[in-house]
DNA sequence: TTAATCATGCCAGTAGTTGTCATGTTTTTT
DNA sequence: AAAAAACATGACAACTACTGGCATGATTAA
């Protein structure tokens, strides 16, 4: 077996390895130890940080965490990969900021001039937007793994009410609008609430659990059931057409006609009303709402509780 | 020099050359041609895609994209790297589509069986999400091309008056809540007006253009900039103060007082009343507006269309 | 003190690499 | 048809690098 291979098994048997003796090497690939001591000088000339302790009991140790073997990236790969992180510059607190950085480095320093340019061309032409927040989200690193390790979580919540105590089991994390959000089974409550990660104040403790929640697919597709159906029917301007295509939730429903006006008429889950009443509150004439008379109702109470709250007086 | 620093230099030299003969090689580095022949059978057997043209104008011709050196990454870094692809998952449209299935592919391949629970992990308890993935963008490669390559575009809109023909210098494209957009200079009306990138319908034409503009991040920074100062001064209940404070323009402007209610009087930009009045709307009780009057007109107004509307027939 | 380690040097034997020469094949040019 | 320019492959000797064994030292823990 030719030496860059042999060397490349070792590696990998060390760096997953992280401590042991010249000895174990040699046993292990049936190559005599004054070989074992120069292949680790190759490694460690290599870059792999490894460092021996002499004496009994000593041995090699390997600092960094485990190596993949080498990977050839074409140019357009690395590219997309500086792309992606590019997407990550706008959270202000991400749980794997010090790993983009070291990847970013490594790859940028084995591009070539031409290809770095590219690189650099790329970020000041495309950008990802959030609203970026001053908002920090400390512990979103602690909730993600006890997420990830299936553990519960007991934590302090700022909520309307004040200070809170909550006892959940996290089902996932996931950002939304530069916001990172968990959903969790509420042990008090005994259902999955959203819980928003910068809210939590503090992590009281978390513990292992063998109960199997649903996954965070499952909920997100749970969560687009309808559990209150309900009949939404609106008659839409040219214009009114052209802002509920923007609307998440609604843009699917609408249906255009020839002249470029349109309408909604199909179900939605009645706890979607308070969501979508902002829209229809700004299309104004734009949107006549047929049905359902609740979305009227709230149109309306919301219209005079504005005008009690600022009375004609000009 | 040892086989494998040479091999390497070949590797690199041929990608970026894509097309040559043995005889140039062995002349750039001093080898053999049958020294050149054997690397370069080695070469293909360590998967360069490289194929050969017999006869008199044959040679060699590397089929990928430029190749990078082999990188070593340790297993957070591929880690990072997953998530950030995670995070363009929820893009129905990207620009890099083809290569990061390519990389990724590289990357989990030569994972370790620990690793790749841990990666398959990870997309299940994380997600990026967003709002508006059934919104079609098919032309963003062109548009972002185009931006890069510093070139004047002319394309068909759809706009609120219809479809119309826009002669523009695009400045950068940036995504936002799902949705990709398109700031760019319009030598009609003569500013620069921000386009969304799935209202373009179709490319007329595409041209080189000296001319230098700002760039996106200049963009950027300018819109933040004041155009039309104007007082915004309101009091909050502790309700009002949680709501502004994820407001992504008002967050910062709130003054939390002991007792947890709390005021905003600052200065904005009058452009963005429209903005942040259903914000005002949707809080009523909770948001009392001292200044400015504009602000309370527009609530006022919005309310009568809608009684209006909707007269009390109950 | 002894045993277990790493560190390093030397040397001879082995294994791998290289250059040269030879022979073929394919394709284009003359 | 012949010549030229290219790849393809094999044989072999010269050269280079790698390996294992042995020796010697240094360091540390039992």
């Amino acid at each position: 077996m030719s030496k860059a291979k042999r060397l490349l098994d070792i590696l990998l048997f060390v760096s997953a390895k992280k401590k042991f003796t010249a000895q174990e090497i040699s046993d292990e690939f049936n190559i005599s130890i004054r070989t074992v001591h120069r292949y680790i000088l190759d490694l460690s000339d290599m870059g792999l940080p490894i460092y021996a302790e002499q004496g009994r009991n000593g041995g090699y140790t390997v600092l960094s965490s485990r190596l993949l073997p080498p990977i050839l990236f074409t140019e357009d790969e690395a590219v997309s990969i500086f792309f992606a992180f590019q997407s990550l510059h706008y959270y202000r607190d991400l749980p794997f900021n010090t790993e983009i950085q070291s990847a970013s480095h490594k790859l940028y320093g084995s591009l070539q001039e031409e290809a770095k340019r590219k690189v650099d061309q790329l970020q000041s032409y495309i950008a990802f937007w959030n609203p970026k927040r001053a908002i920090e989200t400390p512990l979103l690193k602690d909730v993600l793994e006890a997420a990830i390790e299936n553990k519960n979580l007991h934590f302090h919540y700022e909520s309307k009410s004040g200070t809170t105590t909550k006892h959940t089991h996290p089902i996932g994390v996931y950002a939304h609008d530069g916001l990172w959000y968990m959903p969790a089974f509420d042990f008090t409550k005994q259902k999955i609430l959203l819980f928003r990660v910068d809210r939590i104040l503090s992590i009281i403790e978390s513990e292992e659990n063998k109960e199997v929640f649903v996954n965070l697919k499952e909920w997100f597709s749970s969560n687009f059931e309808n559990k209150q159906p309900i009949r939404l029917h609106v008659l839409l301007s040219k214009e009114g057409v052209r802002q509920c295509k923007s609307a998440p939730n609604l843009e699917e429903l609408v249906v255009i006609k020839e002249d470029g006006t349109g309408y909604i008429n199909s179900i939605i889950d009645k706890g979607e009303l308070n969501f979508i009443s902002p829209l229809f509150y700004r299309l104004g004439m734009h949107a006549q709402i047929v049905e359902p008379k609740e979305l009227v109702d709230i149109l309306r109470q919301q219209a005079k509780d504005i005008l009690s709250m600022y009375p004609e007086n000009d």
